[in-house]
DNA sequence: CGCTAATCTAGAACAAGTTTCAGACTTGAT
DNA sequence: ATCAAGTCTGAAACTTGTTCTAGATTAGCG
């Protein structure tokens, strides 16, 4: 799928190890870890918007498969090379819709937290809450999600990003404030199961009782501890 | 990546619904739910086998990426039409590589179950066996992992016979003769866990330590129903 | 053995992700 | 205002998954 030939690949890894947004051209071997976030004109900071828009609404229109890059770039009112030059590759750019989604999502739950009941079952109804806003629009979902899990070594930093937002929700809705390292795995056993339930949903799989069902006792791992 | 064009959309998946050796054409709309297993000619038979082999070596020596069908047909000796008569698309052919080596490994832990300790466990154990088998061929597991997590609904039923020979595995290691609702839920948490954290692995975002502690983790819910 | 349907082969063709390139356009610093 | 560096555009090219076709081969059957 990816087109690697060979001696590409060393440099498409390097390549990728940044990247998210347009980058200088390597004017410099820097040194600079993660500029985290270049400074982006207005105009950029538009059309980078104007991108993520548009594959959102491609992806809830068709899924993993409706996103196509050309059409992306057309409809965002963007180059080919631009979109590129902004996405290093499709993965990254669901990814990047995955991060802004969750993004809402954290501010969203952020203003309205979950109270009463143990830990567990706060986690439980924020997920499901999550995945009641999924449902609405299964075909992004399975965009995003097949995208993130997919995802290679090359996009290892934004996964990485998506995943520290994830696991950020999931404390919060926690509770705890200074978590145990046992408590910190069964976050990740509650995340893991969350994608995994999911495409299994999504692929027609799984019923939504079963997604809640194994969410459930996934969740009850934070009670345990 | 998939050529999907609009129309073709419903073929392909009606076609995928079933397949996954070579069939008959279609010559009566017959009823039948799933041949199962359509006596192949022994010529076939080995056809199949070599297929199967080219893939595992051709994973086995650069992952997801380096399965490619025109390398797969050439290595193993067939045409690329005869390819994709026997495997309809490149998923399929490494989700029947994933369940070919899980019928290979479950037949190992058969000759050799783990015993001892509590069913947790005999799960964490058997698991971590597994791992270690994986360990040895990153890159093959990188494929069949990949694969699997990301088939759509036309691979479904594959993909449930892959998932069905796990949880055979994981009840085995159990010891449980006739488990509950919640442990079968548990199993799948546990299942979930399995693949979503080889992921993790595979794409370099997590220690194998942190695999163990996971699965760890997960399998705990075994012991709690 | 001789037929017919099914299968296989070689190779072209097509789709979509990705790369490349020449030229027009912006931006920032002077 | 002007120039260099960095961006953006449009279009073509390349790669790899997938489909299609026409002609050989094979398998099963009478």
């Amino acid at each position: 799928m990816t087109k690697v030939t060979g001696a590409e690949r060393a440099d498409r890894a390097e390549r990728a190890g940044r990247a998210e947004r347009p980058g200088r051209a390597d004017t410099a071997a820097a040194v600079d870890a993660r500029p985290a976030a270049l400074p982006l004109t207005e105009r950029q900071e538009a059309r980078r918007r104007r991108i993520l828009d548009a594959s959102t609404r491609l992806a809830g229109g068709g899924g993993f498969d409706a996103v196509q890059m050309r059409e992306v770039a057309e409809v965002s009112g963007v180059a080919l090379g631009t979109l590129y030059r902004y996405f290093p590759s499709k993965i990254h750019l669901l990814v990047a819709m995955m991060q802004d989604q969750l993004e809402e999502l954290h501010g969203t739950l952020r203003r309205d937290p979950p109270g009463g009941g143990t830990p567990a079952q706060r986690v439980t109804r924020t997920l499901m809450r999550a995945f009641r806003a999924l449902q609405r629009e299964p075909l992004l979902a399975d965009a995003m999600v097949r995208a993130l899990i997919f995802a290679d070594r090359g996009v290892s930093a934004e996964v990485d990003r998506v995943s520290r937002r994830t696991t950020a929700i999931i404390l919060d809705a926690t509770g705890l404030a200074d978590p145990t390292p046992a408590q910190l795995s069964a976050v990740r056993v509650i995340e893991h199961t969350w994608h995994s339930a999911l495409i299994t949903w999504l692929s027609g799989r799984a019923s939504i009782a079963r997604v809640r069902a194994d969410i459930e006792t996934a969740c009850r791992l934070i009670d345990l501890t």
